[in-house]
DNA sequence: AAAAGAAATTACCATATGGTAATTTTTTTT
DNA sequence: AAAAAAAATTACCATATGGTAATTTCTTTT
């Protein structure tokens, strides 16, 4: 259960086996089925998820209807509504699962709970956020300069087991594009 | 000379005098001229540096040349590759001033002494990344979302100094269209 | 103040992507 | 296995934005 976890973090913070073992005291873990919600936009988002297997994603709704996807997660990387988190505000965004998943949940103050029991993992969470950033800037640049075949590519090569597990029409949302212009790029990528 | 600085630092974490004269002592003044360069990609990011006067700007040039603005820093903002600062790796954007500016720099070895004389330093940096974490993703989610006239509108209502202070074609580099385009839906804004 | 350089505007055509709708294929539910 | 639902594809036209180029206005340098 907390195996993948384990590695996730030892690959960043160097934890004992004890440190470890406080940590996972904090999580909950919880199955959702697929379509179902962990957050709603507009609610105060209260977790952080850490995800085991299947995939979720972050997304918006316009106000034209249309979703438009901010992150996917799948097994290995962590989904919330970090502002919401952290402010105590109400969430910008929705958060579902693609796909029954496993996540384990840690909320906000069994967070500030684990921290203070594990002080190495103050430097977890910075080179989180840290890591979230790097992608951030990378996406916006992206979206300031590549078209939308250029960013398909990109996300394939950058993201290749999203690319096999996430439906067309969702990497479509991701990318910024109609799933029909999606559709269209792939059919003249296989024409070159 | 740090009195922007003093406010800046004061209205997010509470810092007796003291503490913020030990905090000043790790920075460096310097002045920029017009055009000149801060960072140059490739180049490792020594500092963080917070604006007193003046606009900077955070870019990259794609293969054809042209330029994509991140991020504009007038005063009382920061600005850095953080992603480089931090990691020390090179850096993938330049930052040089639009206008001629003073800004104070912080290198990473002051700035880890820092934090070491006066931990509370260590909230505020959160905050701050936790700051722009969220405006990222809100650019992101306009990117997906809106189209070319909606985001110059939010820009004039999210930056309204930027919008005063910026020159248009820098504008319409950090919205990601042309200057002509930008000029054609000012045409268009004032004909409504 | 004059000259040079940069920024903004305008226009015309080109191209990428969107909107709508119909069809086919794949997946999920019964 | 059949039926229903969802996803992907295709096509046709519409629209937003880009590329190029010329002109005007504004800013900086000499």
């Amino acid at each position: 259960m907390f195996s993948l976890l384990k590695n996730h973090i030892n690959s960043r913070v160097l934890l004992t086996e004890e440190e470890f073992n406080i940590c996972t005291k904090f999580f909950i873990s919880k199955k959702l089925k697929k379509h179902q919600f962990l957050l709603n936009e507009g609610d105060v988002c209260k977790y952080i998820g850490f995800v085991n297997t299947g995939c979720l994603r972050e997304y918006k709704i316009d106000n034209k209807g249309v979703e438009h996807i901010l992150q996917f997660a799948i097994e290995d990387w962590w989904v919330s509504d970090l502002n919401s988190f952290l402010t105590g505000l109400p969430a910008s965004y929705n958060i579902d699962a693609l796909q029954d998943s496993d996540v384990l949940l840690l909320e906000k103050s069994a967070r500030e709970e684990l921290l203070k029991n594990c002080p190495k993992m103050e430097r977890f969470f910075r080179l989180l956020i840290e890591a979230n950033h790097v992608a951030s800037q990378r996406r916006i640049a992206d979206s300031l300069s590549a078209s939308a075949e250029e960013r398909y590519l990109k996300f394939i090569k950058t993201y290749p087991k999203l690319f096999e597990q996430v439906p067309q029409n969702q990497i479509a949302s991701y990318l910024g594009i109609t799933p029909q212009s999606l559709s269209r790029i792939r059919k003249e990528l296989t024409q070159k």
